[in-house]
DNA sequence: TAGGCCATCTGGTCCT
DNA sequence: AGGACCAGATGGCCTA
């Protein structure tokens, strides 16, 4: 995957950043930074009294230099420029993954063609990418529908097997002990493109669910075979999720 | 115009 | 002490 400057990057990393909160861009932070920053300037650094706050442990602001917090608040920053960057990579990655046809459209990459640049192909529905939100959700339900199906696999091999003999059968004894890859590619994701790439919208048309479902506890599962069978499958890819698991701790 | 989505800045907290 | 992570705040862009 090809990383480009984001466009949405009001600033490129690769230049040292201006603190707008700083100096005579301070007086500016209620409208945007005439450099181009990103905004964050709020009400916040007024009530905090500076960029680091008066809280910050260590070495109090008053120890420091101005160009000291901003040398600081620049590398911190940045750091976290970074982060989110990255963040952003692994999450194109994800998404093209979850798209089938993710080489009809271009990459998506936040990072590389901006947060909007499925927007910006004119009368181009396939082109529109997925959201956050919908990256992570639809993720959970493929790892999901993954689980159920080996599951589900392993059940039919068994049946299979036990007819015809564990070890003398057509069965490959790998298969049943699991780690058998059900699906090697995006082409066989079983979303339709039509349902991934209006996760969104379709949460809206949901029949089982009301608008804002994302917010709340997922909807139990009602897969065909590792679900309550003969439960009616709701459309909405969203929605078509067990409940969750136990939590991870924070 | 409202709402969704996003990048960015920022301070706080936790970890190494 | 420094870095990673998180969440709140803010403003820009786009679509319905």
């Amino acid at each position: 995957m090809n990383v480009l400057p984001n466009p949405m990057t009001r600033v490129h990393q690769e230049q040292p950043l201006p603190l707008c909160s700083q100096g005579a861009h301070r007086q500016d932070f209620s409208s945007r930074c005439p450099l181009g920053l990103g905004a964050g300037h709020g009400g916040r650094l007024r009530a905090m009294g500076g960029p680091l706050g008066p809280q910050r442990p260590g070495k109090s602001p008053r120890e420091l230099s101005p160009e000291e917090q901003q040398d600081l608040r620049r590398k911190i920053n940045s750091r976290e420029r970074k982060r989110m960057q990255d963040l952003n990579v692994a999450m194109d990655a994800l998404r093209e993954v979850m798209v089938p046809y993710a080489s009809s459209s271009p990459s998506s990459s936040s990072s590389s063609q901006g947060p909007h640049s499925h927007q910006q192909q004119p009368g181009a529905p396939p082109g529109r990418r997925l959201s956050k939100i919908s990256t992570l959700v639809l993720a959970r339900n493929y790892i999901l529908l993954l689980g159920s199906s080996l599951q589900e696999m392993r059940r039919l091999l068994g049946e299979v097997s036990a007819g015809v003999g564990v070890n003398t059968g057509p069965v490959p004894r790998l298969l049943l002990a699991g780690g058998w890859p059900l699906l090697t590619g995006p082409s066989q994701l079983l979303l339709s493109p039509e349902s991934l790439l209006t996760s969104a919208s379709s949460s809206s048309k949901c029949p089982l669910l009301p608008p804002g479902h994302l917010e709340g506890p997922m909807a139990p599962v009602q897969w065909g075979s590792a679900g309550a069978p003969g439960g009616p499958l709701c459309p909405c890819v969203v929605c078509r999720l067990p409940s969750p698991g136990p939590r991870f701790p924070k």
